[in-house]
DNA sequence: CCTGGCACTCACTAGACTTGAGTGCCAACG
DNA sequence: CGTTGGCACTCAAGTCTAGTGAGTGCCAGG
């Protein structure tokens, strides 16, 4: 814990009791939602110093930008550097056994699609932490077709399936003013499905340049498809206890700017990858830049799938947030999402 | 507007005075969210009367349960059954040329598939008219397929695809233990497809009884299909601008609560079909039955397409609400989505 | 460097008082 | 008899004034 240097702007470590005392304050204000007096910290602590010391010392991690203070006369709070230090310098720990067992118990008996599980997952996680969760599963780019069919809904509409490697589908609707016959549908469809099985949303694909009704169907679907490529690339998004902000946060503008945010998938879906490591990572304060959000955390979990990031989960709540709690939360769920994908592949 | 009786404890109907004390009272409350005082009365309506008689007629109107008084020496508040008797005796009113064009511009350039412009149609009316909105899409359990397919994933993993008249597209995954061969594969889904088209969800199938590895799959494939139909059938919900609940309501409990019931989709969807109507209707406080949306007026119109309803979108917001602009906007966006479906069926 | 002591600050609370919007009641008026 | 002005009454909300106490910064002595 004794590093090399204790100069009052140190900036990359604080000496033992500083660090003691800082990690007092944040666990105390966490609990108790309130500033954290000199004397609070002194009995919370097993330094066996005097309120003054700490005092002392609270003075220092104040210049040192790690403590703030409401007004003159109160307590210490932490800011967001204060709670950085305090989660770098966390020892991770594991989640309780109840909790544990409740997700291994959720993932034992989740069944169906892919989109289904993950949309649980996220109320799983919302209610496990009390906190608004984000599950966003990736994308698809590199996922191939496994099948391509153009199936007609009525006269001068008709629709191409399509299902990638992943197990996802899609559909695109392809209009057909010229209106078609049945056997130039069937055999479009056969067409599509030689032409774009193997190939993935980014392929170029050689499409027939011919004048007939065939030709044109496949031109058509094909240029559907890859026009919708970047809006089918983006991910989904589930977001689960989105109710919690109201809880997390007493200004009704946080809670209203909070909502808002989350109501715009693009943002978050950034906001997760920005903030998406190789392991749990964290975004405290107006470290993601967001500004609206400047009074949240966010906890971010990777989900990989042979090696491979295929998706990322996230918990949003008020900076004053029982870090290693959520983090350890989100490591598990975000293991076991794995573990359960890597068992199940497509499914 | 004369009516039969004017007993105090009519039920059905006011005198054209108290109508118009009424209605005033509900008007500026909404305005200005106070309780509103006989003089503000006295001056805001043409009945030329004293601020002395209003307070006689509130003080009727409140024994007949139309208004309420917050304290004593408080103005007067409309009560839900006060509301009711508002919205009840509204004249119905056009939307402003300005929204009318921005409906109409919106349905001209909105392209995609279906649930995509319902999600976007969901936040055209919160936009519209800064409350949260519910747009339902409704099940299609007399949709009948198009088209079922089976396709193979991996070892032991397939897809069932269906495309439903409609234009809607299902996928379920099929477990296939014992691993069958592309060929069976490819039978298989030839099988399924022969057997399924034109059928709907609540058709019973007659399933191959052999034993072998197409069969298998056939009934495995179906059986995944109409287990998982009360689900399919399950409505698609979108949900726009739940952040407005935050200014809509000042207690952070009451904001909680909704927000809490908007998650629960089911919950939503039935409340929006309890209250759905032939035409624009309203629920106001606690006639819907949801307690935590006693606070709430929740305004529904339906989508039909060729006579049948096939949707719902909702509108909900505090009581104190302008009931006049948005039920048009309900109004006018219902208009609209329904032509906007009849025009282009499926698309 | 630590500590107890001490004066100081300042948010928060409670109580007293004022203000004013709004009421209910009533007697008088057309 | 409905309407009206007058009037006393009520009560939430605002203002002011201490009083309280948690917490601080500083300092002198160990």
């Amino acid at each position: 814990m004794a590093r090399r240097q204790k100069s009052p702007v140190a900036s990359g470590d604080l000496d033992a009791r500083k660090a003691t005392i800082l990690h007092a304050v944040v666990t105390e204000h966490v609990d108790t939602a309130q500033p954290v007096g000199s004397s609070a910290v002194a009995a919370a602590t097993d330094l066996e110093v005097s309120p003054a010391t700490v005092r002392a010392e609270m003075v220092a991690l104040e210049r040192e930008g790690y403590l703030a203070q409401p007004h003159t006369s109160a307590g210490r709070v932490p800011t967001d550097k204060g709670y950085r230090y305090f989660v770098d310098h966390l020892e991770r720990g594991a989640v309780g056994a109840a909790q544990q067992h409740q997700v291994r118990d959720f993932f034992a008996h989740v069944r169906g699609e892919m989109e289904d599980v993950l949309e649980q997952t996220s109320r799983l996680l919302s209610q496990l932490t009390s906190h608004t969760s984000v599950v966003v599963g990736a994308g698809h780019s590199r996922a191939s077709i496994l099948s391509a069919q153009l199936v007609n809904l009525d006269a001068h509409h008709h629709l191409l399936v399509t299902v990638f490697s992943d197990g996802t589908v899609t559909k695109h609707s392809v209009m057909d003013s010229a209106g078609a016959g049945a056997a130039d549908v069937a055999e479009a469809s056969r067409q599509l499905n030689a032409l774009l099985i193997g190939t993935t949303l980014s392929s170029r694909i050689q499409v027939p340049s011919r004048a007939d009704d065939v030709a044109r169907l496949v031109r058509e679907a094909t240029s559907a498809l890859h026009e919708a490529a970047p809006t089918i690339e983006g991910e989904q998004v589930y977001i689960g206890g989105s109710s919690r902000v109201a809880e997390s946060f007493d200004g009704v503008e946080t809670v209203r700017a909070v909502l808002s945010i989350l109501e715009q998938e693009l943002v978050v879906v950034s906001l997760i990858e920005d903030i998406l490591d190789a392991d749990v990572s964290v975004a405290i304060g107006s470290e993601h830049g967001l500004e609206p959000l400047s009074a949240c955390a966010v906890i971010v979990a990777p989900v990989t799938l042979e090696g491979e990031v295929v998706g990322a989960l996230g918990l949003l709540g008020p900076t004053r947030m029982r870090y290693r709690e959520v983090m350890a939360t989100a490591q598990a769920v975000s293991d076991e999402l794995t573990r359960h994908f890597g068992g199940e592949p497509g499914a």
